[in-house]
DNA sequence: GCCAACGTTGGC
DNA sequence: GCCAACGTTGGC
């Protein structure tokens, strides 16, 4: 069974747009254990993923991606020019273990945090609960269903 | 730019 | 294994 999951990126790194132009792209530069853990073990090709802005203003749900690889090791470890280099890491034994992620559709409009925050039915959203640092979580149909849902409507500021 | 809330590191 | 210090995330 297909399960949903909420990504985070900053989109004036990585957008929703760059996804498209792309076709696909590797989830990397991910040093957060727990996030690792869901794209290691958890996540399945044909798992959907609502690509999530980040650290930008509003943030908020922007499109519609869907997983398309197995779990592989993160290249940008090995790198010792990139940021994200990890010492610690070892082809026999990489630490950081990603996937591929492939756009489905942009949605019409952004579905912002503070409307997430203000509807009763998304309260239970891992995003919404207090000290949210996860950049990666797993989100309920329903949930997910009603945030693609809330895009398809006119936004508040529309109202 | 601030800062709260977290995760990680490393000395003990 | 504890926990203080430090670094990071991310909304505001």
């Amino acid at each position: 069974m297909a399960r949903t999951w909420l990504m985070k990126s900053e989109p004036y790194k990585y957008s929703f747009d760059d996804l498209e132009r792309d076709g696909r792209t590797p989830w990397d530069e991910i040093r957060n254990y727990q996030a690792r853990n869901f794209m290691r073990d958890d996540m399945k090709i044909g798992d959907r993923v609502l690509f999530y802005y980040s650290n930008v203003q509003p943030p908020g749900v922007a499109g519609v991606a869907e997983v398309c690889s197995e779990p592989y090791p993160d290249e940008t470890q090995f790198d010792e020019t990139s940021n994200y280099h990890d010492p610690k890491a070892t082809r026999d034994n990489p630490r950081w273990i990603l996937v591929d992620v492939k756009p489905v559709k942009k949605l019409p409009r952004l579905v912002t945090l503070q409307e997430i925050k203000d509807e009763p039915k998304l309260q239970d959203l891992p995003l919404v609960r207090r000290g949210n640092r996860l950049s990666i979580m797993p989100v309920s149909e329903a949930d997910a269903d009603l945030i693609i849902d809330m895009a398809n409507r006119p936004g508040p500021e529309d109202a």
